[in-house]
Formats: structure tokens, C-alpha cells, sequence
DNA sequence: TTCCCCAACGGAAAGGCTTCCAACCGTTTC
DNA sequence: GAAACGGTTGGAAGCCTTTCCGTTGGGGAA
């Protein structure tokens, strides 16, 4: 059996208690008793058995962050982030991965109701009313990234504003006849994305005709839509050849709604024996690892950065309880490379 | 308060251990009985506290995967499998991302000793003596991937095949000045695939010459051995780059260790000016997400089956702790794209 | 009818910690 | 000198489950 704070107490001849507070640094102790402790503690290898504290202390240690699964490209800079800081605040990552969509509240359900955890990250997923009422009334704290609720604190990139700003982009490179391709219109990034895109359009005269716009709904091929609300390279690659057949305008630029989309659409491009950015430029959003191999220009997530604020904000939550819900949005950047270019 | 099992008890008007035999489906409980239990259960909506399972149980349902940092390629599809089977058998996973080297063993210590996880996966590190010796010792089951130590069960490729096919690939190709690009010598998949690669050139009378040969340490830049094992793009640019100014044997053809370091050296290649397959041919090994969208050939490891068979596997210890240990190697499969053409 | 056996059940004990309360003792205060 | 006080300490209670052991009661055998 392995050694416990009995064991302890008996070498360093003191009470249980007493070997409990030389642990948790508490100040309730003489400075030569707690020598003495930690003594008997190390002579001994003891360490305290991380369940029951667990148990005693009603907190785990553990944070759990419930991310989909078929997308790799977008959360391991975010994991990072995330790791680093809760590396500070020694605790320790559950991760629950989604492949299907319908496993997704049964995560939920486990994270408030085992109470295997402290808090909980989610990672683009929308979070229904009923699920938001129901951790606001538990003691669970919730974070929610890349996805907003009203209810929940949550944190995201600024999807319009960085969608105006590459369209923008693509207008100031003298082009006029911009398209978008976007993933699943019931998605909100793509919503908002796509009110940037026109609003960007509008206010410089140019008008969004509905052949400028193809979203991966409109592809009518429901197999696409499942993967990652229609955000995948398939999406993409379709979106652009139907754009490449049905073209009457002369589009010279593509907003694609996702750098994963983007890479989709080069591949169309090309194997339709068309030149990137010579025929075509194209701007994609999020900045994932594979962009820059592609020197794909994109507008770049703070992914990083939005891990780290997640856990510090989780922590945050952890001491105050009652904090009210806070809504942090950040703003993208545009980041140039090889495939934008002048008309 | 939360509900416990003792409201449970109350309200069916049972003991605490009939609940418990309900909730366990023992088969010392009455059909009806535990019918009564259950519905108490749903009415009063109760879900088993899993700390304090975990404490009486004396196992965690949780799986500890230690796993290096600083490069996602390698590691999605891994998780992958490894997230996929872990939910067959209920079981949760504790995340621990090694940075720095030096925080290996402590993560090593702690899953050792704080019985949080009942068992640990680790991936791509050497495992020292001293730490196989604990395991062994202990309780914990240990799993290394990608890396071997002979008391200790590992899933891997193997890298010595993998690198003599990828050579004999070459060789079949008609060149002739085959060079290989490697990380650390220290590393162990560095010296296997080495040595892979110099059987295939010897069965095939070429001769490796020193000259054919650049290491991640050969390059005189500490930073760039810090990562990965110096399995890292910087390496396969700058190694790269040296073979182009150096090389007098009229090289055409370089296996790189790792898809990382080639495509590092497609870099230099191309900044060179020089094109791919046309130049130079190169092949890779891993398969990483990259080298589909980089037409990079390669040999390929099965990472996703990996996963899954290192949790069937370590899940075999759990109910059979003296199962002697058991090491296995898998073959990497040639994948042919763009980066490799006749001479 | 009596006895035995076994399935089903109740609840104490155990698991290892934190925390709270009571006890203790050396000081300080009146 | 007695009383009040505060810093330390010991250890019981509590956290929530599983498991083990003793009990119960009904059915079958003698």
C-alpha cells in the first residue's frame, strides 16, 4: 500500500492535521514543526493522492476542453496557449473530442454532473439556451471560444470586422468583382463573415449579386456539409469550380470564408490550369499552420493568445464565482503573402 | 448541495449499497428492485460523483498522454485514434504537452504518484532506465509510442524498413547520388533510418560518402537542435542549403528523415531556384497532414491505427497487470506524389 | 415441522485527504 | 495570581463512493 499522511504524522511524531497544513503552505504552523514534517515527507516519498484531495477540497485540478475533432489545422496553437497558462496554475487538461455533433451536450452533461472538473472550454460550438441556463445555474464555470452566447463568457475573434478588412483588401488591390465562398450559412462566423463581405462591398459602391456568393449549403451535397459546418477543403474545391463555370462577371478575387476553403479553391484553380494571383487572387481567414506553407494571404486568429486568455479568464472564474458574464472579442490581422495581388 | 447517493437510498426507501448495486448493474439485486432504484435516480436526477468513485474503486478512468509540444503534424491523427478507442472503454484523457525536456520527468513523477491517471502514453521520448525500472514497479501501467526501451511495452514504426524502402525507392528511380537529411544523431529514429538508408545504398553498391550525409548537428546551431530532436523545418533548410553548396558529386535525390525536413529542404531548393521533381528528387517519412498538400512523397506511418492499438493495448494491462511486455513494429507504406520522378 | 441454504439486502468500514473545533500552553493583562 | 488571549496542535467529521460482512426471509429438503 502506498504511503499516506498517516505514515507521515507517526515518523514526523505529529497529528494528521498538522502534516496537512505543512502541505498546503498553510500559516497555521510553527516553522521548525513543518521542517520537521516536510522531512518525514521526503524520507518517506510521500505524495499526496491527487483523488482525495480532490475529493476533500470539492475542486479537481482539472479544467476540460471540449473541442471537434475533424480539424486539426485550427486548434493546436490554441492548445498551446491553453497548456502554457495551465501549466502556471498547475492544472491539469481533460480533452474531449467531438466527432459527431450529437456527443456534444453528452460532454456537457458529464462535465457538470460527474464533477470531474472545475470548468469547462469549448471550442467552436454553439451552446444552446438550455445547456447556457443550465452551467450559469451550476457551480461549473463555462467558457466558450470562437462561438458566442450572450449568457456565457466567451471568446472571439471580431469575424465582420475581419471580413471587411479582407475584402477590403482585395478592393484596394483594384479589384471589383470579388466573390465569396463560405461555409454553412447557419453557421454565425459564416454569417458574420459574409455581413462584412457585403458591407465592405456596399460602401465601396459594389453591388453582392447572388452569383458572387456560393456557400457551401448551395453545393447540395449534404456529405459536405457534415465535416466542421461545411468549412472543409471539399467545400472549397466545389464552391470554386462551380464559381469557375458559372462565371458571367469576370471575377478576378475570392474572399473564401476560411483558409481551409481557400486551399480548396487554389486546388480548383489550378487544376483548372489557372494562375495564383495572376487569374485570380484569394484571401482566406484564420491563419492555420498550412497558410503559410501555401502562401496563402489570410486574415490571422490571435489563436495563441486566445488560449492563454481563456484559461486566465477560467481561473478568474474559480475565485469569483459571481463575476458577470464578459465578452471578449479581438480583432484579426491581415497577414500578406503570394496570393493577393493587383488586378 | 448535490444529490448523493444517500437521497437516492431515502427515496427508493433502499440502502446505499442497493443503489450502488444498481448503478453497477451488479447481479446481487432484484430486477424489480432495481427498477425502484432507477427511477429514484432519474426523478432526482443523480449522477455518480467520479472523484470519489475514483477513490473507493481505486482507479481513475482516466489515461495520461504525455506528448512533445512544439509540433502538431505528427500528433492529430494520433490522438485521434487514441481519443476514438478511449471511448469505447469510458475513459477520459488527461493531456500533458512536454515543451521543455526537462519537465518530462516531472510529468513521469507526478502520473506516477499521484494516482490520477491509471495509466500513461508517451509519445516520441526516450524513456531513461531509472523511469522504466518505476514503472515497472509500480502499478501504472506505461506505453511508449514511437520510441523503444526493451522493459518496457512501445508501439512503433520501423524506421530502419521504412528508410530502406524509401531509399530502394530512389534507387529504383535510377538515381544514384541518393543524400540523406537527418535530425539528431541521438536521437534513435535518427540512427535506424540511417541506417536504412546506408543498407539500401550498399545492397544497391552506392557507396555514402560523408559528404551525402548531413545531421542536425552537423550544422553548428544549437537552436536548432532544440526542437523536435532537430526533426524541425530549419534543419531541412539549412542542411539543405549546404548540400547546394557544397555538393560535387552531382547529388539527385535526398531522403529527408522526417516530412518536416523536407519540406525545409523544398525550400531551399526552390529559393535556389531549382524545381522539384525536375532537380531534385525528394522523399519524406511520417505523412504528416502537410505533404498531401505539398504532393510531398513519403512513407507513411498508420498514426491513426497507432493510437488505437496503444489504447487496446495499455487497456489489456489494466486487467492484466503481469502480461509480459510486449514491443510492436509496424510497417511504413510508400506514398507517392510529386516530389520523386525518374532521373 | 425443522433445518439449511442462498439470494437479496442494509449499512459499517475503508479509501486519503481537508477542515473545523476543541484543547493546550505560554504570554499578556488587570 | 487569576483571567483572557492567541498561536499551535491533535484528531474527529466530512467528502461520496464501493465493498465486504452480517442479517433476513423464503424455499426446498429431510
Amino acid at each position: 500500500m502506498a504511503v499516506t499522511i498517516y505514515d507521515v504524522a507517526r515518523v514526523a511524531k505529529v497529528g494528521i492535521g498538522t502534516v496537512s497544513r505543512a502541505i498546503n503552505n498553510s500559516p497555521q504552523i510553527r516553522p521548525e514543526t513543518k521542517k520537521i514534517v516536510l522531512h518525514a515527507i521526503k524520507e518517506l516519498g510521500y505524495t499526496p493522492h491527487a483523488i482525495a484531495q480532490g475529493l476533500a477540497r470539492k475542486k479537481t485540478g482539472i479544467l476540460a476542453a471540449i473541442m471537434p475533432f475533424y480539424t486539426g489545422h485550427f486548434y493546436h496553437e490554441l492548445l498551446r496557449g491553453i497548456m502554457k497558462t495551465l501549466s502556471k496554475y498547475e492544472y491539469d487538461l481533460i480533452l474531449y473530442y467531438v466527432d459527431r455533433l450529437e456527443v456534444k451536450n453528452n460532454f456537457l452533461n458529464r462535465t457538470l454532473q460527474e464533477r470531474r472538473c472545475d470548468g469547462v472550454l469549448t471550442f467552436s460550438m454553439e451552446i444552446s439556451d438550455e445547456y447556457a441556463e443550465k452551467f450559469s445555474k451550476s457551480k461549473v464555470p463555462l467558457l466558450i471560444v470562437d462561438r458566442a452566447h450572450d449568457k456565457i463568457d466567451c471568446i472571439q475573434v471580431k469575424n465582420e470586422e475581419g471580413a471587411f478588412a479582407a475584402t477590403k483588401h482585395l478592393i484596394e488591390l483594384g479589384h471589383k468583382n470579388i466573390a465569396m465562398i463560405s461555409g454553412h450559412k447557419e453557421s454565425a462566423p459564416s454569417r458574420e463573415r459574409y455581413r462584412g463581405y457585403e458591407r465592405a462591398m456596399q460602401e465601396s459602391g459594389l453591388t453582392v449579386t447572388p452569383d458572387l456568393f456560393i456557400s457551401a449549403d448551395a453545393l447540395d451535397n449534404p456529405d459536405l456539409l457534415q465535416q466542421n459546418d461545411g468549412f472543409n477543403e471539399h467545400v472549397g474545391e466545389s464552391a470554386m469550380k462551380r464559381l469557375l463555370q458559372m462565371d458571367r462577371k469576370g471575377i478576378t478575387a475570392i474572399f473564401a470564408g476560411s483558409d481551409i476553403l481557400a486551399i480548396g479553391a487554389m486546388k480548383a484553380i489550378r487544376e483548372a490550369g489557372l494562375s495564383i494571383p495572376k487569374d485570380y487572387s484569394i484571401i482566406g481567414f484564420d491563419d492555420i499552420e498550412l497558410a503559410s506553407y501555401l502562401s496563402l494571404t489570410t486574415m490571422q486568429q490571435p489563436m495563441y493568445e486566445i488560449g492563454c486568455m481563456a484559461v486566465e479568464r477560467i481561473m478568474e472564474k474559480f475565485e469569483d464565482k459571481e463575476s458577470p458574464v464578459r465578452q471578449v472579442q479581438l480583432s484579426p490581422t491581415l497577414v500578406e503573402r503570394q496570393t493577393t495581388a493587383p488586378l
